[in-house]
DNA sequence: GGTGCAGATGTAAGCGCTTACAGGGCCGGG
DNA sequence: CCCGGCCCTGTAAGCGCTTACATCTGCACC
């Protein structure tokens, strides 16, 4: 296979080096190199040649080489679980261009279906100066910790573990607040739907659901213990229209699973917030359009990639690790589902 | 700057080379590389010392050396406008599964809010071995025929350009299928929303929506141009309101739009399906759970995504372009936002 | 006219890995 | 007992870039 392949014009397709740029430019190679990366002094006479060259030989250094001589990647990594609903993208859009600002790319790993992790996460290790873990991403604590030492790692939204950065939204104190407010509307008989130890976020929020009810005194139900994936909300909902689950209003641990139930009651025909009030999280873009608005809390998620990109940046740029937790606000978000007055 | 920082144990902690596992294990460098590559003959006593070694060292090996070597970067890139929705998602997750399975890490651009986008893609360039790109990742053509030439390049849903690979979805021919739907409920004045220059499946899912009328003999009304963010609905719902869009029927370019308009309407009195019916492109998740359901078009996104992946791939293993666009099929879903009895 | 200095360019030494090639043991067959 | 092979391992030559250092050319200044 030739390698470096002519077209007719001369110009070379593929395969041009910095050596062939200098060639043709009729410079030495270093001279290219200072061209390209805005370093050292050059004339421009010489500069513009070198310029022309790289044109004509449509030239597109080879990262390697580079990474290899810089001993840097300039990339970054991040490790999600999936992508599936509007939490995950929006976190990759703060990274990413919070990222591509300090002139760092991103490397993706999602971690779902994914055989092998800890051996996909070597792998990326391989190939990036730095990575971020989002915390529910199901890595093996072993792993994350045998990659920090070996890179800077920051965990978002995860357990905080010894020694590692981490970065998340606040979970407690605004499920407490949550709770509370519907608890407020005279609700007596709150269910929190979700798995307390599915995730640490989850975790946190339980445990302000829990603090809630013992501000007044109450005694908190036992969570209804399910993923939270979309469909578990309808085998939800039939518990409840079974009368299995007695509850008057539910908080559940996002948005997906509050709208699945929510609009699996209505469909059999309950009220919401009427007969029961519903609450989720997240603020997913639904949760705007369906009747009654869902009421639940926004976190700063583009916030938060955006934090976790920096943060790996100044590691890498030779900073100290900020170990103590950076926790970010959230907001209660109220619309109708808990028993406000509809807007 | 230390670059060797040893543990109390005796272990490096960051800094380990392929010299400094070949000099613990006993070995030279070249023994080293052939039991973490498994390529070539070694001893089990030996790639067992080799293996203690790195794992003493917590060894990991330096992606670009390797990249530089074997002169592949084994990632691909993957530029996408944005990731609102679940359109980009899907698509994403589909490319980063396949390419995972054949070894490929993705390194993921987004366009939007880049300042200097033909910059930002000439230095992913540098960084993987083949680029997918978005169609309407409003990248120029000219950046994309530049890159085309340097790395294999497959255009996912957007214009097919001369010579290089492309899969999209089909659009026409379910755009037509869906309006004749619309227009045998009896609607006579559909008018279809968003821009048919705003991207090139939007135009073929105008051009089908002419189709349907023509086929019938009508003549079609002029389309509503808006961009097809979830803001624009609401303006698109006031006209409507101010009788200024008369309509018995929108037919719109994605379920984003058909959502926020649907929802502005109901919220002003208006019935949907009775006053007007509404339908929209994507099958999102909200579709399924707002009232009435959206009747809208299901698109094999994540299958789109993996296609992309193995083309990629097959190029850069040395394979053919394969320049016959690829075209999947796509599905009508029928819910009661189109007039049909509401499930 | 010599000296010194700054600016422009070239030289060459790596960066850490892969891999073709070259041994060095060791075995069985002649 | 020698020799051809087969395993296993080491040697060394790059891969394409960056960059410290050397060199060279002018030019201002004394």
């Amino acid at each position: 296979m030739a390698t470096a392949r002519k077209n007719p014009d001369g110009t070379a397709s593929a395969g041009a080096t910095i050596y062939s740029v200098a060639e043709r430019a009729g410079v030495s190679i270093a001279t290219v190199s200072r061209v390209l990366q805005g370093a050292g002094t050059v004339s421009t006479t010489t500069a513009q040649k070198v310029l022309d060259a790289v044109d004509q030989l449509n030239y597109v250094p080879l990262g390697a080489a580079r990474s290899l001589a810089v001993r840097h990647h300039e990339a970054h990594g991040l490790v999600l679980p999936e992508l599936t609903g509007p939490y995950y993208s929006e976190l990759l859009m703060g990274f990413e261009s919070r990222a591509a600002e300090l002139g760092q790319s991103v490397t993706l790993m999602l971690t779902d279906g994914k055989a092998d992790l800890a051996r996909a996460v070597r792998q990326l290790a391989t190939r990036v100066d730095a990575i971020a873990v989002l915390g529910s991403a199901a890595m093996p604590p072993a792993v994350a910790r045998a990659l920090h030492g070996q890179k800077p790692v920051v965990i978002i939204a995860g357990t905080p573990q010894e020694g590692i950065e981490s970065v998340r939204a606040e979970n407690a104190h605004s499920a407490e607040q949550l709770t509370e407010h519907v608890l407020a509307h005279g609700r007596t008989r709150l269910v929190f739907v979700g798995d307390p130890e599915g995730a640490p976020d989850i975790a946190e929020r339980h445990a302000g659901f829990v603090a809630a009810h013992r501000a007044r005194g109450l005694e908190p139900a036992a969570p209804v213990r399910v993923p939270f994936r979309e469909g578990e909300g309808a085998a939800v909902a039939e518990r409840i229209l079974a009368g299995e689950i007695e509850a008057d209003a539910l908080v559940c641990a996002n948005d997906e699973l509050a709208l699945a139930i929510m609009s699996h009651l209505q469909d059999a025909g309950r009220d919401v917030p009427g007969d029961i009030a519903v609450v989720g999280w997240d603020d997913v873009m639904t949760s705007r359009y369906v009747r009654p608005g869902l009421t639940t809390v926004r976190q700063p998620v583009h916030e938060l990639g955006v934090i976790a990109a920096e943060r790996l940046h100044q590691r890498v740029s030779g900073g100290l690790p900020q170990l103590e937790p950076q926790i970010l606000p959230t907001e209660v978000v109220v619309r109708g589902s808990c028993g406000c007055p509809t807007r």
